[in-house]
DNA sequence: GTCGTTGCAAAGCGTTTGCAGCCTA
DNA sequence: TAGGCTGCAAACGCTTTGCAACGAC
């Protein structure tokens, strides 16, 4: 990755303001009010183009299409609402991942996912 | 689903012999064994038909596509080995999980996968 | 001016669907 | 024999890729 063009500042500005993952539709999406005519091809390459870059991160639930989020955040899992379908960060880890692992196998990694309703969708 | 026809019985078999979850193409090519010519469309029908009627149940893990185990076991989670590509039942579940969802969420439901290497690939 | 980047359109890939013929009950 | 089921091929939705033009440096 070489040139900031405006396409590639928009994606970035879409990400950054978002707060929370974005699919790549809708990085589109909020990056085209920024840069008309956007390609969606042009923000599939940034997207890896990005994340090999180590600024973007991809977040990935069951069952849903990737999202990304700014990298080199903390250690953190996701919450899905099932009503209004966004993903939200959650701090902090259930622990105790060792005791669920059989005997033998080498753990690496973890993901982890909360299904529910959000604060605004709870009310 | 009325009929129990020799594909829809190689499907059954398929599942049931894996002991461990499988993908369309991986059930689509073990039932091809038994039954020649086997259309994948028709498995792509028949795993919503066995879902529909509670027999299968779909196990979706982060990036992966879908994959399907037998219906009604206890609740569990999976691990994923990184090098074979297989995916094993855990039994258990880390527990503490209210603890990490944020004030005013409602906790409904939750994913869990663990990522590693598995006993015969440790090795 | 160079060559990384872009938009468009075509190609991929996994999944779904329309349809005529098949075969279970 | 009826109509659920199947195989084939076309259609789909999302993602990737080829290519000629564009524009950041």
């Amino acid at each position: 990755m070489q040139r900031e063009t405006k396409q590639r500042k928009a994606i970035r500005r879409a990400i950054t303001d978002a707060g929370h993952p974005l699919s790549p539709a809708e990085l589109h999406e909020r990056a085209s009010d920024e840069v008309e005519g956007l390609g969606i091809a042009t923000v599939y390459r940034n997207i890896k183009a990005l994340q090999e870059d180590g600024w973007l991160a991809m977040v990935e639930l069951p069952g849903e299409p990737p999202r990304y989020e700014r990298a080199g955040k903390d250690h953190h899992h996701h919450f899905h609402c099932r009503s209004c379908d966004r993903v939200f960060e959650v701090d902090g880890c259930p622990g105790n991942l060792k005791s669920v692992t059989p005997d033998g196998f080498k753990l690496e990694d973890h993901e982890f996912v909360l299904y529910g309703r959000c604060v605004e969708c709870a009310a």
